[in-house]
DNA sequence: TTGCTCCTCACGTCACGTGAGGTGGC
DNA sequence: TTGCTCCTCACGTCACGTGAGGTGGC
């Protein structure tokens, strides 16, 4: 067990986000000590690491419920179509690097 | 002058997107038919095009105010600091990307 | 009683998206 | 009157940030 403060730190995120992953569901206490503190289980420290590599990868709060428990192979295919998103962003990225670099010098 | 809807038409924005960013006043109508339709100037296409590329470089809508009629040299010195701050982005995405591979390679 | 910690609302942020409801001339 | 176009609100979106106001035991 441990507390939503020790959570919050070791996982490094805020209790407000915390009460986001709560709002769809990715997580919950699994209790509360008589002065209403609430508790959750230390599994939960993995938990929110691993929406937090979700969202790196671009998905949103409201879709990791569907994937974060998914079969491998689903996951898989999911995560390819991610990872040609996250390359045309950076190809993206980089053109508009260019530009800036290019008004730059005409500056 | 110039309608709003092909003042839209020609910089690929919606209305509400204009309407945004008169809100922050980088942009006003110069006066309105007598059925009230809203009417611009000609120059408002480069205007809004030049709003976007600022937008593109990562700049928040009310920041664009400030440099958008600024001195080149003001400019050059903001948009020098952009460059750095969209190749730490860059690089971030590259360690993303990296780390999305790995992963999908273990599955 | 005061201080401290943690709780639960609930409005604010950002750049629009998306209706709702109204208008004027064919 | 109906249809069309355009107008002005104003709530919704997203993932939290940021108080406000309340609680329980030292």
């Amino acid at each position: 067990m441990i507390s939503l403060k020790n959570l919050c730190i070791k996982c490094d995120v805020t209790r407000r986000a915390i009460q986001g992953y709560e709002k769809y569901r990715l997580l919950e206490p699994s209790s509360k000590t008589n002065r209403g503190y609430l508790l959750y289980e230390d599994s939960c420290i993995e938990r929110v690491n691993q929406i937090k590599m979700f969202q790196k990868f671009g998905f949103k709060v409201r879709e990791i419920e569907m994937y974060i428990d998914a079969k491998p192979e689903i996951l898989k295919e999911v995560l390819i179509l991610k990872e040609k998103e996250l390359q045309g962003k950076k190809e993206d990225l980089e053109e508009t690097i260019q530009q800036l670099e290019h008004l730059i010098h005409q500056l």
